[in-house]
DNA sequence: CGGATTCTTTGAATCGTTTCATTGTTACGA
DNA sequence: TCGTAACAATGAAACGATTCAAAGAATCCG
């Protein structure tokens, strides 16, 4: 119950001066041995554990970053998260984390809260249209990194994923097994990422030339609405259909894969070769373990803070040319079962 | 580039002295209109957003909660921590959100960390032994709540769910449907949360007279481990086979689902009917949707902050008496296709 | 032994906010 | 018109760590 310890009950119980223990902290090889070891004793006799709200208020600023991200629970999400915590931790800072929940007025409040906070700096993987309080944090001193977003470089650094590059893998390696009538499964392409994935496709499809693909527009993102693309397919003859899918997410190609599986006439790889996006843990673990593109998170997360660490330093020497970087990284396939084996053309 | 504005700023720029400023922001019916706006015209020209640092340092404490969980990429925990966020926001706290990743050491620095920010109060699903540890904080001023693990009520408040009622739930609704020959499937019985489960299922099957329960143990609590005990069930002959399954999770379950509907020879739920625990996202869109056990993790995040506001308001009155409180939750039966129909005995 | 040099230690000033005793102002009833 | 109460505004002190100029101690060398 009783009050934590400040740093002068500390330099009492030592008798020394309190800029002496905030030396041992801070400085220890300014301090002789002697009273150095009378320092830590006493901290250790009275618990002290210093008060990081008296640290930031002397520093200006904390040792915290700001992580904003759309959804927590998104596998995606939570490896960039846990990838940047651990490169934050490795120069000493502490990343804080907000979930936006895809709610533009949750992640002006994370904002709000971060700006408060005096972050360091704030990556961010945006809702809506945030460009003018990120304008404004930055003229306070807080610099910006867009994640999962490509940004203008003149403008904010980022860190993003080449949807065009992994959709291109996707449907390479299924002309690569020789399979030539091919589809796309995807929800809107009114989402940026449905429709870069889709023309990176069209591109890996367009340089073979006796190969085609199709288009087949999905309710949404879920299994079920794979599955729902999946049972329209298996009423088609046999000469319609495609002999090998690409699904714009795993959870779509696991719907499709229900759907073929379940009637025993279709088989995966042999008569449709099937691959997703985005590796989720469920992929390998399919009835079919499913091929995918996996995209590199852990990369993502290190790359972000270390490109936030770039611009804080930008900002401490006032050199007024903003240098931003937009890094951009490539996916990469993982091929298991369900795009297996050698060329099956009929 | 601009150093950010201070309530000293604003005051100058208002003509008016820094204690009226602070009064705008906290007690604003103490300040007559005319100065408010002037103060708040002021604040919106330079920008002004108060620094948490220097108030906490005021306050002594700061706003925020510490939360750390075994693993936020765990869709248990991801809920918890979303329900926690919203309680605390309610009451004007915010959440520091720490992922151990079931490693102690890891554990270890997000509460020295939590301790340097003068947390309120800290929420924890703990990896080792840190009593020690939460006495010292308690101690210091800073209550702690244990999630997801039932505490000594005179030491510390938990919030948790009961495992064995969950385990006799779902037993209970396989004898409901008819079922009499049972297997429950679950990892290796140190687990806690595996032996309550398994704990519950057999008392109610004790209740049954004519009814049995068979454990397989599986390797470890995976689709795969899941598919390794479906696939030695269905090399059985028929009148081996058990007509209701348990599983200690939805992975397993989605594993023994996948060996079982893969052959066709056997169906669920006509021959054998399946239920899960924990029903995760995937359950619903299994190719049988599987039935389950939720756990209420909106009471659970809810909750434990409910008992650290307890708990952080008992330390600010000095009474003496330690009053802790653990709050265990009954899980909650959820019926889907799996284990669908009227009885069908054999 | 004295002066120069290096190594230690000191403690007041500072960061930005909140608090609160004090002073200043206004309004009202007698 | 005066006294009193209610209301507004003031500004110094405090929170706890860090910084840094200055003082003090120890060491070295000629």
């Amino acid at each position: 119950m009783s009050r934590s310890a400040s740093i002068k009950d500390v330099a009492n119980h030592a008798r020394v001066a309190v800029g002496t223990v905030s030396n041992v902290l801070n400085y220890p090889d300014r301090v002789s041995q002697r009273t150095k070891d009378r320092v830590l004793q006493a901290i250790d006799e009275l618990g002290f554990v210093r008060n990081d709200a008296a640290r930031q208020l002397r520093a200006g600023h904390s040792r915290t970053i700001g992580l904003i991200v759309l959804d927590v629970g998104n596998p995606f999400f939570t490896s960039v998260v846990r990838a940047a915590e651990d490169a934050a931790a490795l120069q000493g800072s502490a990343v804080l984390l907000g979930d936006s929940g895809h709610d533009a007025s949750r992640e002006s409040n994370y904002i709000d809260l971060f700006q408060e906070q005096r972050v360091q700096g704030l990556l961010i993987s945006p809702v809506g249209d945030v460009t003018e309080r990120l304008d404004q944090l930055r003229e306070r001193g807080v610099p910006t990194v867009l994640v999962d977003r490509l940004a203008d470089e003149s403008r904010y650094s980022s860190v993003s994923v080449d949807d065009d590059a992994g959709g291109y893998l996707a449907a390479r390696h299924l002309l690569d097994i020789g399979r030539r009538r091919l589809a796309f499964v995807g929800g809107p392409t009114s989402i940026r990422q449905v429709a870069d994935r889709l023309q990176g496709a069209q591109r890996a499809v367009a340089e073979v030339p006796d190969a085609s693909l199709e288009v087949l527009d999905s309710a949404g993102q879920t299994v079920l609405a794979g599955r729902g693309v999946g049972d329209q397919l298996v009423r088609r003859s046999a000469g319609e259909l495609p002999d090998g899918m690409f699904c714009a997410n795993d959870l779509l190609a696991l719907g499709v894969m229900q759907s073929l599986t379940m009637l025993h006439t279709l088989r995966i790889p042999e008569d449709i070769a099937l691959i997703g996006y985005d590796d989720i843990d469920f992929a390998v673990s399919a009835v079919v373990p499913l091929s995918s593109i996996r995209q590199p998170t852990e990369a993502l997360g290190r790359t972000a803070i270390e490109l936030l660490t770039e611009e804080v330093d930008a900002m401490g020497s006032a050199s007024d040319r903003p240098h931003h970087r937009a890094v951009i990284f490539t996916p990469e396939l993982v091929v298991r079962q369900s795009t297996a084996g050698a060329a099956t053309p009929e």
